[in-house]
DNA sequence: ATCGGTTTGTTGACATGTCAATCATGCACG
DNA sequence: CGTGCATGATTGACATGTCAACAAACCGAT
């Protein structure tokens, strides 16, 4: 029966219950927002916040995934579907046959001009808004720390693949 | 150009991006632990949970489904797989020819006391040995409140199901 | 140049989640 | 006691993500 384990106490109970719930609450809230106001579901904002932040507005599929830390076939997946409905476009990569640069048409600028002020706003208000600054820095170093622990003990995602 | 938008300064990109990342990353690394180091995923364990905090270790659907705040077509689906896997068992509610009660299998409860340290180990080891306790009792504040607040803006899922 | 291992990207099978539609039952109110 | 609406649960179509397998191109050592 491992008795060894560490429990949680009831208070760290109430604690991981807030998180938890947080933790898959959120993303689908910030979705629907995004849904509801513009015509971008939250990964394709995503990927289009990075193509607008990249230099030129061209980014290989390849930096793309390492800078939105996803796996290869996810990103290959979005973009099809991406492609389909006119938000970016692919382009041969002359510097390496097996690449692709991805980039924004008109539509996929248009597209995220008009969801960008909704999702920051919606960012402001349910996150930086409620919190005194205390509780936004302690939300910092925690989610940071959180996120490097998970990393040392080898279970984030692409595990291979490291950042920058 | 909607130019009252409130758009996020540096430090507050900062911190809007470890969020995100830990808002993403971590529950496929509670996922990862738990396929790694049991037969249950993450889903599969939080039901089997709540049937064991259970009284008599039944729950009807719909209470299970508000326990976890679920939309009632997820459980469904899970609990016909989790059926089908042996984990759970369904049964006719006498009280109500509608609905279900739901039951742990003694295969199920096996799973859930071989995963249930390690999980917890995971929790542990990952969200409250790295903190401090201040950041700890801030992350619960922060994510109360900007759980909160999200039901505020009416971006809760499940908004017409209330609680408890 | 070429061989073997690595990197890049796509694909298909599958797991999971959402949404809308459906159906049966329960319940309140006339 | 019925009529009509609310509730409980399932289903199917679809969107999305993971995983493993694949193919093509790169690269480094010979």
């Amino acid at each position: 029966m491992s008795s060894d384990t560490r429990w949680l106490s009831e208070h760290e109970q109430e604690v991981w219950r807030a998180l938890r719930e947080l933790l898959w609450g959120f993303e689908s809230a910030m979705d629907r927002q995004l849904i509801r106001d513009s015509e971008l579901s939250a990964v394709e904002y995503s990927v289009l916040a990075a193509l607008s932040e990249a230099d030129d507005g061209v980014l290989r599929a390849r930096d793309l995934a390492r800078q939105l830390d996803w796996e290869r076939s996810r990103l290959s997946h979005l973009l099809k579907r991406m492609e389909t409905k006119g938000l970016v476009m692919r382009a041969e990569c002359p510097s390496d046959l097996r690449g692709y640069n991805i980039m924004m048409t008109k539509a996929g600028h248009d597209a995220i001009v008009q969801a960008a002020p909704g999702h920051v706003s919606f960012v402001r208000e349910n996150v930086f808004d409620p919190l005194t600054d205390e509780e936004r820095e302690a939300l910092f170093s925690a989610a940071t720390k959180i996120q490097a622990s998970i990393r040392d003990a080898g279970l984030w995602q692409n595990q291979g693949a490291q950042k920058g």
